[in-house]
DNA sequence: TAAGATTGTGGGTAGTTGTGGGTAATTTCC
DNA sequence: GGAAATTACCCACAACTACCCACAATCTTA
């Protein structure tokens, strides 16, 4: 059952295969919105992992780069390094997307992936990596999560 | 499939020809709306590498251009240096686009050269100069940075 | 519990794409 | 005006990609 459109949780062992091709969950298709068309933007995470977003919500990222004058050099810089690794993929009858080798190549994707639901995006991991950054993470600043704790009640 | 006209992201590594050709990634160019006609406009980028704006999107620069008053100094010579370099190039039947030896001088161009999406225009590198162009950007003010990406929620 | 539908995974094939080079038309220059 | 250089247009081909079908495992439902 799908809670909310463009919405996603809950973790997925899947694989990839020899031509980059990973399935995306049936809940997470389940839960784009039709003006996606099935399609996902997929992107550099900032972790080691590719990011996956609906089509809709890169629309908006898109729409306020554009808004960015070329003649400010830290826009240009800027709006480079979001746009440059950013390939849309459609989702073919069996609920797969293709990832482009450079976006392999940089989450260290094997065989395994996991595809961890992010609420407005979906991340795919290398599970060995994610492991290190997980244990990197146990030794995060506690004044950062009271900071955290004052912008969101969980 | 086309997400939205005259609008261009990823990352491509294509190769100049002896004859100053490069292609245009196919998924550039069936982003191209056909009031362009298959026709970009090239001239100088303002970090040293090639700028391709879709013909429609080049109008609409050179209308901004023909507002700016020319009693002012430095919007003669803005004016002067962004109009100067530009050229149209319509690609051929391969999709492949002619750049002027003196365009393929200024940035650099060898035959190895690096298609990057900008939304709103296309640039050609030499991957060289990217690389040494990302490393002084990482000497950006971070406050700057960090404000820009505070407005854009990735 | 059994039949049917759905989901994840693998692979084959036809069409597309990037790249090189050839030839005819056009332009430039003496 | 004619030769040389440049440009525009065409063809060829290897590599890649998108699309299709197949099948086993899992889940749903009666």
């Amino acid at each position: 059952m799908t809670l909310t459109n463009n919405t996603f949780t809950g973790e997925y062992a899947y694989s990839l295969d020899s031509k980059g091709r990973v399935n995306i969950p049936a809940k997470f298709r389940q839960s784009l919105s039709d003006d996606n068309e099935g399609t996902f933007v997929i992107t550099r995470g900032m972790d080691s992992c590719v990011w996956v977003y609906p089509l809709i919500q890169w629309k908006d990222i898109e729409s306020n780069l554009r808004n960015l004058s070329s003649l400010s050099k830290i826009n240009r810089t800027f709006v480079r390094n979001t746009a440059r690794y950013a390939s849309p993929s459609t989702y073919d009858k069996q609920g797969r997307i293709t990832l482009t080798p450079s976006l392999i190549d940089y989450a260290g994707l094997d065989k395994d992936v996991l595809i961890v639901g992010m609420v407005n995006k979906i991340e795919i991991w290398n599970p060995t990596r994610l492991d290190e950054t997980d244990k990197q993470n146990l030794e995060i600043d506690p004044a950062a999560y009271d900071e955290l704790a004052k912008n969101i009640i969980i």
